[in-house]
DNA sequence: TAGTTAGTTTTTTTATTACAAAACTAAATA
DNA sequence: TATTTAGTTTTGTAATAAAAAAACTAACTA
């Protein structure tokens, strides 16, 4: 591919991700601060280099980055004699990862057993399939075990 | 546990979830309908005491019940010689559910491979992350495809 | 056929969010 | 000590989303 082709496909790719990165609940220039870092080959940009690419103002990307760094998802380094910030995504190993996963899927699992407990008719059409879902998600939980601990 | 308390905890868990099921993208009116059709006791409801129940106008409620059957999450039943709609949580089988799961997980592994793959430097902090990711996303895959198999 | 029921659609209002602009701060440098 | 750099914080504004209100429609009923 050549190297203009795919700089602009790389582009696009980040307004495509910061485009699905708002269905879960990022703000638009967040998201695409995320994707700039993830997608790009350079993959550290100072906080001006991000001001620049996004073409918009100082203060909605010093936001952005607060909330991408409240969430866990960037960080950034300095060097000796540089004031600059050196942000870029967080390399979280598959632990991690998998933990976070998991953090949520136990939620769910919480909702889906306190909705149960609650319920007068235990085999109800909500409770079964309620249980039913409870049920596939610990699957995954204990695969997600395993899985960690086959690394 | 006393019937008013029971009934009481049920309320409250309807607000906890439709407050959860904001970031998962719902209006706020949209996400309790839903947690109100799975925790009550009465799993069907009719549009008016849906109005009734949320405290809310008829339009809120008509058109956060359009998008809740847009997304597959509410369906109606009437009954002949009674004009109201009886709303209810659709009942899916546990292979419907794993597979919209499925769908949501290929299209994450398409955009870690598009990025990927317009990367230079595949040896580069964010692939090595990326592709660990893909792999682990990759292996629940295949662990759905056995739970299904199984049931 | 006039009124009622069961909801939809449209319009208006209100609240929230995202962003831009500008003022500000702390550290470094000239 | 004045100026520049690198951002933060605050304030105002525009865009969007949610909800309320009201007008509408289609089917039924008295």
């Amino acid at each position: 591919m050549e190297e203009s082709e795919r700089r602009k496909k790389q582009k696009e790719l980040i307004e495509y991700i910061g485009r699905y990165s708002e269905h879960d609940g990022f703000q638009p220039v967040a998201g695409r601060i995320m994707a700039l870092l993830m997608v790009m080959d350079q993959e550290e940009y100072t906080f001006d280099e991000i001001v620049k690419e996004m073409q918009t103002s100082k203060g909605c990307v010093s936001l952005a980055l607060q909330n991408l760094e409240l969430r866990g998802i960037v960080e950034y380094t300095t060097y000796p004699g540089d004031r600059k910030r050196y942000y870029r995504i967080i390399s979280k190993d598959v632990h991690a990862i998998i933990g976070e996963a998991e953090k949520r899927i136990r939620q769910h699992i919480d909702m889906i057993d306190q909705i149960v407990c609650l319920k007068t008719d235990q085999d109800s059409q909500n409770v079964t399939l309620l249980k039913s879902i409870s049920e596939g998600l610990k699957f995954f939980m204990k695969k997600a075990e395993e899985f960690k601990n086959n690394l």
